[in-house]
DNA sequence: GTTTGGCATATTGTATACAAAATGCAAGTC
DNA sequence: GACTTGCATTTTGTATACAATATGCCAAAC
């Protein structure tokens, strides 16, 4: 039979607890360094201690989460160190996506690549930041999944989930968003030219300029040294 | 006071579980498809369930393991696809840490480096292969460090598990062996005249190599489909 | 002969109970 | 007053008990 093998799949407790708490992270509703007191969630989630202990091992393993030993587990809290870290690579992994993509791409990905950027321009001409960002956030997804692996993908994913975490806001000015949008046109047209290397340069500068901005915001308020992992 | 903040930390029993587990499973004890019974593990490891499953999801974060609801967890079984996607992945990763290396690369690091090329070299003279692919693994570590990026180190180690899990045995000719140190003494020379992209390049062709050799071996086992991730 | 249904068994999922460790506070000491 | 010390409380760590699900087997039906 064979039914495209997709086995219909109901969440196990564990799961739709990690799932709920990952949300909780990245919404910041839970800030860095939130102590999450064990007791206090089950209560909040509606399940008992054990799913919820196997919710946190999941989220440590993402890096959301940091456990100490009979301390229990907090929201990870990135140092300005740490955060330049996972920047540095989310713009390899980027770059590379680009480069993968740039070499996978069709005509179909690039129309619809196009159809976005039409779309992420009316929003930024409109001034309308919500839903630029969540154009942005497609078309980088989209670039990671033209590049067609799996391994990367769920690495970008993870660590973009981390980076939210951060709850950063840069300092976005007109100048910053004209400058990213324009990024954005180019690296379209590099897709579409199949020029890997161009396209790996671009994103990598792209992110660069996302994580300059960021650092500058975290040193103003200088957070006081987060944990390394 | 400050004691150079390095608490000690005895390891709770989920972590030493999943230490042993991971042991077990790159050094192929436990078999890629293999299924792990609960109750059978507890007794051997000597630990209970509760935190047996939470080393569980651990390595099924790692990649390690998958863990299907209600069926229990199993060693993970690569399809060729997913070797192929997780080699594609390392490439890019020790290509970036070549990149990083070559940036922040101290001589003091390539003098040590040169003292590990030379041991390799004597290994391989006396076609010594466990020593050679000791120093080998040695160096890649060793550049990475250089690079300087935990985040890029993390994801390296947990990849590169991911890879010895295979329990690959690629077809190892003396000629495929003469390249492969003809490559590293290159690196070192890229790493010392601090060329980023000349050194990334290598270590992309270097692990590209690898991946075709063992690819080869996997098709003429040709292991039924495993899973994606 | 193959398939279907139903049971017994084995295995996993979840909750809870108990043990161990950390935390906070108050009394005592210098 | 600052620093220990010891105890009560809270919180985490681990084991176990119970529930839900899956698995394997055998008999019955077609």
């Amino acid at each position: 039979m064979d039914g495209s093998n997709i086995p219909i799949t109901r969440l196990t407790l564990p799961e739709a607890a990690a799932e709920r708490l990952r949300a909780l992270i990245t919404e910041g509703v839970l800030l860095p360094g939130a102590k999450l007191n064990e007791r206090e969630l089950c209560e909040q989630l509606g399940v008992s201690r054990t799913p919820l202990r196997e919710a946190f091992r999941m989220l440590a393993g993402d890096g959301l989460l940091v456990q100490l030993p009979n301390r229990g587990a907090q929201v990870v809290a990135l140092s300005r160190e740490d955060a330049r870290h996972a920047f540095e690579m989310m713009g390899a992994l980027e770059g590379f996506a680009g480069e993968l993509a740039a070499a996978r791409v069709t005509d179909d990905d690039i129309a619809g690549l196009r159809v976005l950027q039409a779309e992420m321009e009316a929003a930024h001409a409109c001034g309308d930041l919500p839903t630029y960002y969540r154009i942005n956030r497609t078309i980088h997804d989209a670039i990671n999944a033209i590049a067609g692996n799996p391994v990367l993908t769920q690495t970008y994913r993870t660590l973009n989930a981390r980076l939210h975490a951060l709850r950063f806001r840069s300092n976005f000015n007109r100048a910053k968003w004209e400058q990213a949008v324009a990024e954005h046109r180019s690296m379209i047209e590099a897709l579409a030219a199949r020029d890997g290397l161009a396209l790996r340069g671009l994103l990598v500068r792209h992110l660069c300029a996302k994580q300059q901005a960021v650092l500058e915001t975290m040193k103003k308020q200088d957070v006081q040294g987060g944990t390394s992992q």
